[in-house]
DNA sequence: TCTTGAAGCTCTAGTTACTAGAGAGACTAT
DNA sequence: ATAGTCTCTCTAGTAACTAGAGCTTCAAGA
């Protein structure tokens, strides 16, 4: 049994995040201590990594807590689970494109100033001035 | 003068967010009607393209704040507003870098899962075994 | 056994950048 | 004048935490 500071150590999650875990009904610990602390068994401390390692992947809470409760019962077919790690992977595509324009525009903007005051700064001309923007948001 | 609904037309900033920044301090209309309701000057659609511009770029409010009280004062020297557009330019590079690493593990772990079941699915498998993962969050 | 300092408890409120909805008033075209 | 659209303010909700107050519990040494 460990302690909330233990299972933080274990799972690189910080304290308050594993209460507000517990909060939203992700990971609650299997036992309190007579003086009412938490105290987290090895399969707790499974089940926080579990969502650390999703988490880390940028999956939202609400698909963590689908895929906790899927994982809870194997005989389910896992189309479910692949779908959410399918759509996730398109949503993480398709930010790394925009991501990808916008370092271009800002690496033009922040790149082509000469000016010495505001004035004549081309950061502030290329966001006030739509014209100059070569990608027409 | 524009009413909020065309200066949301014209900036592509929806109503209740034009309110918002009002609320914020970065951009008033610099009229009421006799009924109370927003006119927009063409100055005033300006500094709301310019606010629009620069958060498609995904610069904080707190930034354009910034940049919009350097715009007020062209006397000032530039180097403040090339530092936030740098800045940002070098965190969009570090978020792009990052969300590739996770683009590779996803795609290992979306493609990875032949099984018919949660039991032997593994999308839940690798984030529930550290080992699996490659990267070692 | 006592004590002390670290660790833990609950609860409230704040963060970012909006979004939604209620209920009332204003504007415009016929 | 009136219908229909637009706008007003205000409150509360969203995601995923984070910070702080004020209090209690735990573990280790004297």
């Amino acid at each position: 049994m460990f302690s909330i500071g233990a299972a933080s150590r274990k799972t690189g999650i910080k304290i308050p995040t594993i209460r507000y875990y517990e909060t939203e009904g992700l990971a609650s610990p299997s036992e309190r201590s007579s003086g009412n602390q938490r105290r987290y068994s090895p399969p707790d401390i499974a089940r926080l990594t579990f969502i650390k390692h999703a988490r880390d992947l940028g999956l939202k809470l609400d698909d963590i807590r689908e895929l906790l409760h899927l994982s809870a019962n194997p005989d389910q077919p896992c189309a479910v689970a692949n779908k959410i790690a399918a759509d996730h992977l398109v949503a993480v595509q398709e930010r790394i494109a925009k991501l990808q324009a916008l370092e271009t525009e800002l690496s033009r903007i922040a790149h082509g100033c000469t000016g010495k005051t505001v004035g004549e700064c081309y950061v502030i001309e290329a966001l006030s001035d739509h014209a100059l923007c070569q990608q027409g948001h």
